[in-house]
DNA sequence: GTTAGCATGTAAGGAGTTACATGATTTT
DNA sequence: AAAATCATGTAACTCCTTACATGCTAAC
């Protein structure tokens, strides 16, 4: 029960800190590459989310000086803290990863859980993907069901926006039936063409395996 | 100085209600068929945000009774409150749509703002365009940036994403350059693409000038 | 006469956002 | 030595979400 509050933000930490060791200005660039178009973060957001992870024990942080000269070991030198994930940050982030409710499709938490899906099993990769393009296409209906309804008179400017968000969604279904196909192809058959997933990767379904 | 909170709401509220006055079940659907993919609310963001808006005295409630047969006038019949707009809440409503800051075209904003571009000027229109133009421009160099920064190892799905991402910017990019352009040409030459926002609804007051 | 959809709300609080503030390091 | 950009934060706040709660009305 309770639908397990997520956040974003949390989610795409774990996950790129698992990769490897990072600061938080590196991170937050990281950040925004990574969830590139769907999302992005500024330093307001960032510091206190990982003052919270610290709290939660999920992340740890270890001094570190910069690329310069060595220093004098006086000065503590608080500049640049390097943020690790923790053991129990990495169970925490198998717990997210292994979600495939509302959280991980709607439009916020599709685009982070997508970025990790090397770190998610083969499995709730297709729940999340079915589970996206299922709410598109929910949206899709409604979205049709009103523009029958002809009585709700429109400008033009309504009727472009409604024109272009139709096609957006149209649009990334498209993509994840591509997707979807490419999933069941290489979870039967390795080295399948892919689209673009490129890149020798193996799938094998059992535990928590994890395609790093 | 001072970026003026908005929220998307407000505007899309007062927006729709000028239009025409509506019951709250209504005007959430309306809402989302006019917002389209780009956001949606419930009815716990919509009833508490006309709370406010009636507070603030930008719309009022006058009782309405439903499509059924007349009713005796004793039982006051509290189903259905029809919400209006009232002269402060088309003045700042007027506020709203005269504003070109980061605002009107951040992803939330944007979608808004367009939707009522039948109630906004020429040249705030365009500069809200342009606006976002250069808003998505930005993302997609940042994105391009980090392409390039070959040491950022990523995995196929975060590679899949990004492209994805890519393309749906360059896509909004092109249908933004084909509004700007329209735009141009509908300034000069009449008979354009006009909002056929009909009605020959007049605006008096403030000295806005509101093509309706 | 009961389900499905219409219609209206509230309490609690989550997840960031904005604006501000400061210092270190590299580049020009 | 100035400017840019790297680097880290905080206080206050906002807008909205979730889950819950209720009653009316039309359709089957």
């Amino acid at each position: 029960m309770s639908t397990q509050r997520t956040g974003v933000l949390e989610l795409a930490v774990l996950g790129i800190l698992h990769e490897t060791p990072m600061h938080g200005y590196e991170l937050r660039k990281r950040l925004n590459s990574v969830l590139g178009a769907f999302r992005a973060f500024g330093y307001g957001s960032l510091y206190p989310g990982l003052k919270d992870l610290l709290v939660k024990g999920l992340i740890a942080e270890d001094a570190a000086d910069g690329p310069g000269p060595a220093r004098p070991l006086d000065r503590p030198r608080r500049s640049k803290i390097v943020y690790r994930i923790t053991a129990e940050g990495k169970e925490r982030l198998q717990d997210l990863l292994a979600q495939s409710g509302p959280a991980s499709w709607e439009d916020d938490g599709f685009g982070v859980h997508f970025a990790f899906f090397g770190l998610t099993q083969a499995d709730i990769r297709m729940r999340i993907l079915e589970g996206r393009r299922s709410r598109l296409e929910e949206r899709l209906d409604t979205f049709r069901a009103a523009a029958t309804r002809t009585r709700e008179r429109v400008d033009s400017y309504t009727l472009e926006l409604q024109r272009h968000g139709l096609e957006s969604v149209e649009r990334e279904v498209r993509w994840l039936n591509e997707l979807i196909a490419s999933e069941r192809q290489s979870g039967t058959e390795p080295g399948g063409a892919q689209p673009h997933t490129a890149d020798g990767e193996t799938t094998e379904g059992g535990g928590a395996t994890v395609i790093v």
